[in-house]
DNA sequence: CTGCGTATACTCGCATACGAGTATCAGGAT
DNA sequence: ATCCTGATACTCGTATGCGAGTATACGCAG
């Protein structure tokens, strides 16, 4: 099960990932994750960065080798993974790979109270979605396309699974807003005469608890 | 785009579409919100709730009514929706729809790493996640279909996209450890033999830099 | 009627997270 | 020669986020 990490961060992963390959300062951690495209991959702070750095020797995944005074510079204070470091870079990927983590999408929230919007105003912002992930999706694919002329697949994946994702995403975007035009979706009139008259018509608010409590007396 | 909220935490949303009924305690939106099983749709951290009702009040999306003293318990602080508190809740769930929101699941993260791992230990961690991927969505499959028999699909939307995701997510995953698994995943020999010989195998550092720099002289 | 477990209804304080700021230098423009 | 711009290499302060703790009431077992 998701363990509580010492560094919870993903900047940690990156950084670990990163500084296993030699020792370097934060800054160097940073351009080369840069130049990788890891920011690609992960959602990284700049701000982080140090705090991060200085977390994670505090736990000992990494110290410190040197603190160089470059004439420039304030001063360049450079780290070394550890042992310690190394089993828990690989521990952490284990576990992120073997146990899929719910995450909740902002999305996902997001239509459990699209209610509170009228129907046909809910439908015009999801068909401006499709577009907007329509052009997205077509200029990743062709990135992707452009990598694979020579990088090897080995550092694709990631890519190729959000790729996936968000292509699935298109689909089910796609096909429900299909129901809504259409009027196929079983509730818009009710729904939309609870938008056109006050509020709440009695019974809605009663059916929106659903199972969750399981069995009562 | 996905503008900055002055109040970003996701709780906030949750409770802005629970006080749009009537007036509440913290508490009783807590209740309120865990019976409703918002607490599937997002990650509510409880102890969260007081400061971010105190935020949204500080904004002006939400106004003290009352203060009730009721015999027993410390003293209940009443809320009500303000009018820009209602705007907001609209506005945020408009965005939250039209905008598609490059998220960064943490498995995205790990897959960008996972060459730090031998091949043949990926292959086993991903049949492991692939399995747990299984059960799990035949659970969900099994209460989605439960719920529908009486609860409109218009509460179901989330659960349905949820679904479908995590659907996606299997099936890549299948397809990626059948790769693995049938020796059809191009760099194996590669990956393999760069972590039974040491490290790096020279080039594959330089190989890693997947069109970070997209053209330089 | 007394003890005690469980739900209710919070409070507190530390640990981050991260935006914004700062200072220094290299190199080209003027 | 000097100015300016942009990259380098950080620091700081504030705003949360949230785990863990607390205190009170209610039901009910003994």
């Amino acid at each position: 099960m998701a363990e509580r990490r010492k560094v919870n961060n993903m900047l940690g992963l990156a950084v670990l990932s990163t500084v296993i390959d030699r020792p370097m300062h934060p800054y160097e951690m940073a351009s080369l994750m840069r130049a990788r495209g890891k920011d690609r991959d992960m959602r990284i702070k700049w701000g982080s960065l140090y705090t991060v750095v200085r977390n994670l020797e505090k736990h000992g995944f990494l110290e410190v080798t040197d603190s160089v005074r470059d004439s420039a510079h304030p001063e360049r204070t450079i780290y070394r993974i550890t042992d310690t470091g190394r089993e828990e870079l690989a521990d952490w990927i284990r576990d992120l790979l073997a146990t899929p983590d719910r995450e909740q999408p902002k999305f996902e929230a997001a239509l459990s109270v699209c209610g509170v919007l009228p129907p046909d105003e809910v439908t015009s912002l999801l068909r401006r979605r499709l577009d907007l992930l329509e052009t997205e999706i077509a200029e990743q694919r062709e990135a992707l396309a452009e990598s694979r002329r020579d990088v090897p697949r080995l550092f694709l994946v990631e890519a190729e699974y959000d790729l996936a994702i968000r292509e699935a995403e298109l689909a089910w975007t796609r096909s429900l807003l299909d129901e809504l035009v259409s009027g196929t979706f079983p509730d818009l009139a009710l729904w939309r005469d609870w938008h056109e008259t006050g509020r709440k018509p009695s019974e809605i608010a009663k059916l929106a608890e659903r199972g969750a409590t399981p069995a009562e007396p």
